[in-house]
DNA sequence: TTACCTTCTTGACTTGAATCAAGGCAGGCA
DNA sequence: TGCCTGCCTTGATTCAAGTCAAGAAGGTAA
């Protein structure tokens, strides 16, 4: 039996997995955004045999811890997730932000265990893929390891866009464009691409952003002065997108 | 036939490669770092059989440009390249640098177009590895499929590292880590990790670093005054690593 | 050899973001 | 209801790195 997922917005983690768990990817509505492939029904139901639907997270609950065994990777149904690493000296370095539909954990590949750490930054659902599984059907289904290959690759070339965020660009274009980027993912999730609940605080968004609490504050306050960002503490409604993409120093 | 090629030492391309585009794998000297494989002798010949070596290129060349088709990865034979993206408002974000044994290209796998412009440092040979070809041959080789994997993951972890350091880290810090990392990629190569030339300008370190030409220098010449370095132009000795270590602020 | 050009270094000054400090606000709990 | 406690905001000050400017050193070509 599957059911449909009726709902994958940011608060409905709860209502939609803990009587939900057996969706299936055929099924899911996020599966334009996280399995956009050619695949066969039947190929379909090889990858639903081998993904595993757990229970949900509750805030700040770790998916995984750096240095665990890697042993998945992990797609999200539902909720956010923040990616982190501890540095030598004890400090944190947020390395991104999972929406529904994202993949994480990839990281762990390379040395089997756990490169960063993931934590819920709200009740959170995911989808687990073992990825030794994931591995013998990548090797008889092209398609899948095609998928695999190129998912990587966009954490690599999404990272390199993050690299040059914080090597050449000011506070306030790193945190316009971080607005930028998640009210893009929003879109794709049919989402409103103006108006949404920022599940990070500010605290997040400067670590990710290698900015301070209080630069991130005075960024938002100088938006709204602007007129550009309607800011109510979590709250965002984008007032003016072209004066955003020109205050990010995007073209694109 | 194949010839054992003899010097892979940075300097060396031109000889090594004009003569003796036909080693293969097997006998390659790097082949510990590029493909730390347990293939049995049939596959790494079929591996072989996929790998293009041409001729090298010279210094200030482009092996591939942002925007190209994406046909292939890349292992550097000799020599050392840079990676760099184009930004919106058309200055340059040089990502990575790449030593011999290294692998590039990777990035341009998820939209089928490469993200980023490689340039060669100095002369420089590389193998080329058609990435369809790849891609078939990997789901015959199930360890060649995890290597590649592997690989991609590696790249990650390896940007989030420098993620981490922009976001993090001093002047001091970020030029120490650099020095370090290049000696760590040195020592691999089984040359020297504490004397060694820097293939790439001062402009290209500031560049990576997220630092201008004249931060980078103001450092160096700070650690020599500390006895740190001896910096002589692009000659580079690493007097005290334990100071640079500490410097770096990396316990690892 | 000189002349030119690029790259690197050093100094003086400026500035954007960090730090330090104080208060405001919202949500949870007694 | 009111009091914590943890976020968030705002202001004043400091500081690390950027900018601007000049000159030195190294490489290349005539």
């Amino acid at each position: 039996m599957t059911i449909h997922l009726t709902d994958t917005g940011d608060n409905a983690a709860l209502k939609a997995c803990t009587h939900e768990y057996q969706v299936s990817c055929g099924n899911c509505r996020l599966n334009s955004i996280c399995l956009p492939l050619a695949l066969e029904s039947d190929d379909i139901q090889q990858l639903d045999d081998i993904i595993q639907r757990s229970k949900p997270l509750q805030k700040s609950q770790h998916l995984y811890r750096e240095g665990d065994d890697f042993q998945s990777v992990y797609a999200v149904r539902s909720g956010t997730l923040k990616a982190y690493k501890t540095t030598d000296d004890g400090r944190e370095q947020v390395t991104g932000f999972y929406f529904p539909g994202e993949i994480l954990g990839m990281d762990g590949i390379s040395n089997n265990s756990h490169a960063s750490s993931a934590k819920a930054l709200e009740t959170v659902a995911v989808c687990e893929i073992p990825f030794t599984s994931l591995e013998k059907l990548s090797t008889l289904m092209p398609n899948l390891q095609r998928h695999f290959f190129q998912l990587m690759s966009r954490e690599i070339t999404e990272d390199q866009q993050l690299i040059t965020l914080l090597s050449k660009n000011s506070a306030d274009e790193r945190v316009a464009s971080l607005m930028l980027s998640i009210s893009t993912r929003n879109a794709r999730r049919k989402l409103s691409s103006t108006q949404f609940r920022l599940p990070m605080s500010r605290v997040d968004i400067g670590n990710y952003l290698g900015l301070t609490v209080e630069t991130v504050s005075r960024v938002f306050s100088r938006m709204q002065k602007m007129d550009i960002l309607l800011v109510d503490n979590k709250e965002i409604e984008i007032l003016d997108v072209d004066s955003l993409r020109r205050m990010a120093n995007l073209s694109a």
